[in-house]
Formats: C-alpha cells, sequence, structure tokens
DNA sequence: TTGAAAGCGCTAACAG
DNA sequence: CTGTTAGCGCTTTCAA
C-alpha cells in the first residue's frame, strides 16, 4: 500500500541506508548516480516518509510546538497577536521542513510533558505569563517566549520595544499640551509587557514636564466591554483626565466608543491613544491613533531563533532576548485638549 | 532519563502488555488490583506516552490536521473565522485526546501526503475552494470541509446556512424600502459559499417585489480597500443603488468608510449589511447590521463530526453535510432609503 | 487475566 | 561511497 524506504531499497539494489541517507540530503555520502537514480524510484512510486517511524527512531520529531495557556473551558487563538505569531510561525517553520503542533496548557506541567511525548525539536511560547515561564524548568529544547520579559534563562523572549512605545505615547499626548493623562491597561505584576509600557509613559510624561499627580493609570481588562465601561464613567471618575493610553487597540476602541456614547467626543473632549495597530484601528470614526508593532518582524524572529538554536542544538548562542521596533501611526483620535 | 512502559511493567512486576492496556483504558482485560498497582508507579514515575512510538506502532497517531491551503509566501490564519475554526477545534478535540497539527497546503496533493506521512486520524479542510475538495480521493481518514459545498462523497460539509442568511439580508434591505440593491461578493464558481448568498439575497428580493433590473452584484475582493474603493465609486458607477449586502464585514465596513469618504452617509445615502459578526462590526458608527454565523456552534459540530467518524472508522456514517442557523443582528448601518 | 514474540518504518553508529 | 547491525517505545496477535 504505502511506499516504504525499503521498497525503494528493493528496486533500486541498495540498501535502506543509502536511500535514507538519499532522502535526507545527506549526499555527501553518496554517488550522483545512485542518488539520482533512488530519486527517480522515490517520485515514481510517490514515496512519503513516515514522520512518526522518523521521530522514534532519531528522537526528534521536527516538530514545533506553539503552546498557548487555557483557562477553563477557553478557545485558543483568541488574540489577533497570537494568531499573526501562531500563523506567521507555521509558515516560516514549514519552509525549513519544520510543522506545528497547536496545544492548548491546561497546566504547567504539560509543557515538559508535551516536549517529552512528542520529542518535540522547539517550543514557542504564547500568552504565557512571567510568572509560569519563570517556573519552567526545562532544557532539553530551545524556547521561544513571545512577549516574555522573564528572566529564566532557559528561555529567549522575542517581543516589541515596549517601553519605548509608551514613550511615543506619552510624548504624542504631552507634546499635544495634555496635562491630565491616564494609563489603561490590565493588572499586572513586575516588569512584562504592561509594566513597561506604563513605565515608559510615564516617563516620557514626567520628562516632557507634566506634574506626577498629572499621570495616573486604571485597571481594565483587554476587552471592548470594558474599555467601553470605562469611557461611560471617564468624565465623572477622573474629571481632570483629557487623553488616554491604551495598551491595547481593542481596549482602546472600547474607551472610545464609551466616551461617544456618554456624550463627548474624540478627540474633542478625550485623545485617545492605542498599542498595536489592529486592522480595526482605521475603522473607527476617527481613526485610532495607536503604537504599532512590527507583527511580520516579531514573527520572523521569533522563527530564526528557534531555527538556529534548534540547528546549533539546544545549547549556547546568542540567547539575547529580542526587542522589535515600534512606531506611532496617527490617525486622529489624538488631538489637543479642550481649551 | 525518560520512564518507559517496560520500566512501569519492572516495577510492577508484571509484563509490558499489561502496562499497555492499562494505560490505554482496556481496563476490561486487567484485574483492579494490577490496575492500582501499575497507575500508582506510572504516576511516581512520571510516565509520559511516547507519541511517535504509538502512532508507529499503531499506525494511527491520534492527530486531527487543520489544513490551510496557502497562496505564495502569505501567513495562515489570515481570516478570523478560519482561527475561530482552528481555536475552536483544538478545544474540543482536546478534551477527547486528540491533537491538532496546523499546515498549510501549497499543493493540493500534500493533503494526501500529509495524511498518510502522519498516519493522521482526520482532517479538517479550512479555506479550501470547492473545486479542490471536488478532486481529493483520500478515503483512509474522515475529512470535514468548513465551508464546503463540495459535492465530493469523500468530504462532509459543515457550513452556516448561506442561502438563509442571504434570504435574511435581501428581506431585511427590501422591508426597508429599497429598490435599488447591490450584492458585493469575492468572484467564485458554482454554487458556493458565496454563490448561495447571492442566489438566497435574489431571490428574498424578487419575492418582495423588487424588479430584477434592481438587483445587482458586483465582484470585489474580500478586505477593506477593496470595499473602501466600492464605496467611493459607488454613486457614479451604481447611482441607483441604495443598499448594499456584503458577503463579509471586512468588506461590508470598507464600503461604509468609501462611502463616507466619498462625502455621503451610512445609512442616510446607502444602507449596508454585512455578513458574520465579527468583533468590529460594532466598532464602527454607526455599527454594522450584519448577518451573524453561530461560529461557536459550527465548530462544536464540526468536532463532533470529525470525532464520530474517528471512532467509527472511515466508513458509514450520517454523512449528511451540516447546515448551522444564522440571524440578523441590528447595529443601524440599514435605514429607508433617501426619499 | 496475563504474557511472549514480532514488527511498525526509520536512523545512529560503525564497519567495510 | 555503501552496507550491517541494532534498536527507538509501543501495539498487535496469538498463546497460555
Amino acid at each position: 500500500m504505502t511506499t516504504r524506504l525499503s521498497d525503494i531499497a528493493d528496486e533500486a539494489g541498495v540498501s535502506v541506508m543509502t536511500v535514507s541517507n538519499v532522502m535526507n540530503g545527506k549526499r555527501a555520502r553518496v554517488s550522483p548516480a545512485t542518488i539520482e537514480k533512488v530519486l527517480g524510484i522515490a517520485a515514481r512510486l510517490g514515496y512519503v516518509p513516515n514522520i512518526p517511524a522518523r521521530s522514534l527512531a532519531a528522537n526528534s520529531s521536527h516538530i514545533v510546538a506553539a503552546l498557548v495557556p487555557v483557562g477553563e473551558n477557553n478557545s485558543l487563538l483568541v488574540s489577533p497577536h497570537t494568531v499573526a505569531v501562531v500563523g506567521g510561525m507555521e509558515t516560516h517553520l514549514r519552509h525549513h521542513g519544520y510543522h506545528v503542533l497547536l496545544r492548548g496548557i491546561e497546566h504547567e506541567d504539560q509543557v515538559a510533558q508535551t516536549i517529552r511525548g512528542w520529542s518535540l525539536d522547539g517550543v514557542v511560547l504564547v500568552e504565557f505569563p512571567d510568572e509560569q515561564i519563570d517556573r519552567l524548568r526545562v532544557d532539553t529544547v530551545p524556547l521561544v517566549a513571545i512577549d516574555s520579559y522573564s528572566a529564566n534563562p532557559r528561555t529567549i523572549g522575542v517581543r516589541s520595544d515596549d517601553h519605548g512605545g509608551g514613550r511615543l505615547a506619552g510624548r504624542r499626548l504631552a507634546d499635544a499640551g495634555h496635562r491630565g493623562v491616564l494609563f489603561a491597561g490590565p493588572p499586572y505584576q513586575g516588569m512584562g509587557v504592561v509594566g513597561q509600557r506604563w513605565a515608559g509613559f510615564r516617563e516620557a510624561c514626567l520628562e516632557a514636564g507634566l506634574d506626577p499627580g498629572g499621570v495616573g493609570s486604571v485597571e481594565v481588562l483587554t476587552s471592548f466591554e470594558d474599555g467601553r465601561r470605562l469611557g461611560l464613567r471617564l468624565r465623572r471618575d477622573h474629571p481632570g483626565v483629557t487623553a488616554v493610553f491604551a495598551t491595547a487597540d481593542h481596549l482602546a476602541v472600547g474607551i472610545m466608543a464609551g466616551i461617544v456614547e456618554a456624550g463627548g467626543s474624540v478627540p474633542g473632549d478625550v485623545s485617545v491613544i492605542g498599542f498595536d495597530d489592529l486592522d480595526f484601528a482605521r475603522y473607527t470614526t476617527p481613526g485610532l491613533t495607536t503604537i504599532a508593532q512590527n507583527m511580520p518582524a516579531k514573527v520572523a524572529e521569533a522563527s530564526r531563533i528557534i531555527l538556529a538554536e534548534i540547528e546549533r542544538g539546544a545549547g549556547a548562542g546568542d540567547r539575547e532576548p529580542v526587542a522589535l521596533d515600534v512606531h506611532l501611526v496617527e490617525r486622529g483620535s489624538v488631538g489637543p485638549p479642550r481649551a
């Protein structure tokens, strides 16, 4: 039924190993004539390598798993971010002969279990909180952690320049003349993505001469609905605020909607600036001014690192975390404060 | 290093087979005492089954692949749809002990190759054009095709009630009093998703008494930018049109933007209705009135079918295609035509 | 209820 | 340049 290496070997009159070597590109070890013959037969017979057999024998699977934490019965790939990362990496990895296993992680231990059980060659951690990454103890395969600031030496962080992005946003609002600004982001611990953005934002505002009391922050979950609720009560709860920096476009757009719903206008009464530059940032009225992440670069970088680490074995290397540049995209949701 | 079945067998003083049977839930064949002992040792040793070995021996992998066609160097998971399907199925399948391999397909042949090479247990086809599904010849594993109307008996289609959705849209516009309406969707062949929506839309419009000449259609790619361009030239190219039905929210939102940019208003000058009910449909001003798909149901149904087919072997079964209900979500982009 | 033998298809390591 | 020998860890089949 299925063509095996031995079928090709029989027909070519060579050993299975020779065929194996040819199929795996170890052609330095085989004569050109043999290579050509083997390749011809393989093509004619429609040979397709058996991945499990290869994985078992070589103790390496050519699989890179994209691991995403799941709580409750949540579905995966909820954030457009995660989607871009997973989809983009599949493309890169496929071009290099690797495959992507998509897996939701319910409990930390499953990370190590999955690596062993599948003989994984590499792992990409997406949306993992830093505290969880800190606890990971895996030293057999390269681990790339997207958007992580964990100090775990076993992992390599790939993220945007969140601190710089925060600065860009702070500077923009300060330059526009705002003196009462608000940072809106999810609850966080330590100096992760959110902490970095807040630190950069605050720093730039203060540098620009804002009064520390004029730079506030509020905790909101990253969703349109939670943003909307904040927008609705903004004038009441934060009377001095004339501009808001949200850590995510979803949130920013919700805040805009809430402000308008409460009878205010953007940017007339309140300016809003987001982070990410997702598709829909241009769908709103006015368009959302936001800090754009370079997702293609992020994905390319993550793929490059994973592949490089796999090649050189999960050992030493430039295990330097990577930070991708961000930039400001002007669309219309930021203006001067009302006089 | 790694715990194997034989390690457990040695320690328990039983054979490897007994341990294997215990671990696979074939417990009818083993005495309760043995089961308990084996389970205890397995837990203590931190046993993790080796997936490649199991796949090789059993010629079945417990893997379901999500296959997505890719053109050029496009990235996967571009549409929010695909994302919902893949992410949702991973959750369902994981709860039943199956895994998801995400794979971009560059050439049709890779479908069959992937199935053989991985000993896949099932396949989900996402975003595949019907013509390509028609040509697929695979009879070893269950194939679920999302949004497919292919007649290929080897595949099981799971989709929304596209014809009914088209009807809903047509009825809504006709009821509002529109007499010159336009269907905007991507180029298509046969009666696939787009064809169904168009047929339903046209049917409902004519039933409501519209003149056949008043029900036009135009080909536009499914993107914000192409929609915007259509919106910009709408008044010039389609002077009699007072309402547009777009086959996708992305497109609909772009059309709205183009209309406004050209100096018109929605729904004052032109009404717009979309399809999908994606998140951002509520972010626009006015919100987008659209036909909502029941994505959770679609995903659940697809998963259920795949699992059922795997259980019963890729043979007979209720290979009936499934169509999920849709409904109209009113938001504000549809109103009466200008008098 | 349990076990022994055989092999899934492939590759590592070494020998020639 | 090519082949031989041994398995990888698990399940299938059949026997006890």
